[in-house]
DNA sequence: CAAGGATTCAGTACTACTACCGAGATTGAA
DNA sequence: TTCAATCTCGGTAGTAGTACTGAATCCTTG
């Protein structure tokens, strides 16, 4: 319930201290030229991938971890729920070129507060360290409207190759209505309802009724 | 894809334009004599309930709209969403003070970038307001977390009174297994499985087996 | 110990679903 | 037009689930 919270106070303050791990020397380079410009942020040491972050993270402990997902040895993702174990009070911004909604959350999950994109402009950046390391979660805009909703609201693909009739009773099946009212409803004969059912188990590969709604919904036939 | 952003650009630029809205005067007069102290943030207005904050955010155009959830006349989901529709680029920030959350999930889906709780500190706040003035997103530490996950890992409550050996066999059906395998796999008989069954359906009021699959889910009783 | 719930099992009859078979009508693409 | 797919419907048989009744065993709680 209660947030722990040692948060470091910003704005006028000592700066933040930053361990960055990027395998790419050129994204290095960068961030560092960016953020030399302020003396809000300081970065007092770099890695090259996610054990060396980890490792640089537990002799430094710095106040923010600022990472890329994808590095050698161990991703940004293992280090961002080691770092978490380990160094609860670390702040982890992790940075991807991705906008993917799961690498979101999966980073979320591992213990990062902040997502943020490389195509990042430099104020933004430094907003966003500051976020996490005063305690807060950031994301970009483009990737923090993933972070809600019923994870995939999912323009349901479709890997069996259904057809818009199987799909109509498909839905009706996984509603739990039985042959005969599924016939009525469609103004077909239950043989046909039959047929359809067989096709479909058949199509989805699947033993009976029961199997059936786990499928419909894997399709977001129900409301 | 492309992040839509008209991005005022923070930091040492021009202020941030505050719209205030919160029904408690206390409270405003609270954030408006913290946000005085700096020259990053400025407030152009302020409203006391929802249809003030959408009609003064149309005439003032303020970069951000600082507001509470429960608000009379129109409270601040839906003074939220009504904003995000005619006003796109205008972020929207909530002050709470629940850390509910379907709360946090509610205002994001209504179109907020922001969602901190009235605890939150003097700097945090402005942190905040950068963030989303900056065109990402900010959440408080302590609701930040409930963002991610599967919507709701739900402890699993049980409404309907099952008994352990009725929630094995509701497992073992909605994973679309017969009677008779269920009955081998937990070594009764099948007309034992069958009664389960049937004290099953009656317990959750289900018709047959394909029903079962969503209570087995709503239940948790699925990887 | 008595009471009650959970769990177990059985008989009987009926309904629903499954597994094959085949086949006509329609439609859109090659 | 020919072909393939879809949707339609039927026969026959077997399997699975539903609906009702009744009852024995075990375990816990009063």
């Amino acid at each position: 319930m209660t947030a722990t919270r040692q948060s470091p106070q910003i704005l006028q303050e000592k700066p933040i201290r930053i361990l960055l791990a990027d395998d790419h020397e050129l994204v290095r380079d960068g961030i560092r030229a960016r953020l030399a410009k302020t003396s809000l942020v300081e970065i007092v040491g770099e890695a090259t991938n996610g054990r060396e972050a980890l490792e640089l993270a537990s002799s430094l402990k710095p106040d923010i971890v600022l990472m890329d997902i994808s590095m050698p040895v161990m991703n940004g993702l293992e280090a961002a729920s080691e770092i978490r174990k380990h160094l609860p009070g670390t702040g982890i911004l992790v940075l991807s070129i991705y906008d993917n909604p799961e690498y979101v959350r999966g980073v979320v999950q591992a213990g990062a507060r902040g997502y943020i994109l490389k195509d990042i402009c430099a104020a933004d950046m430094i907003t966003a360290i500051t976020s996490v390391a005063s305690g807060g979660y950031y994301f970009s805009s483009a990737v923090g409207s993933t972070l809600v909703g019923p994870s995939t609201p999912a323009p349901a693909e479709d890997p069996y190759g259904l057809t818009d009739r199987e799909r109509q009773v498909l839905t009706a099946i996984a509603k739990g209505q039985p042959n005969k009212e599924i016939a009525r409803e469609l103004g077909i004969s239950v043989r046909t309802v039959e047929s359809h059912r067989l096709n479909l188990r058949e199509k989805v590969g699947s033993r009976n009724a029961a199997q059936l709604y786990r499928i419909a919904q894997e399709l977001n036939l129900l409301s």
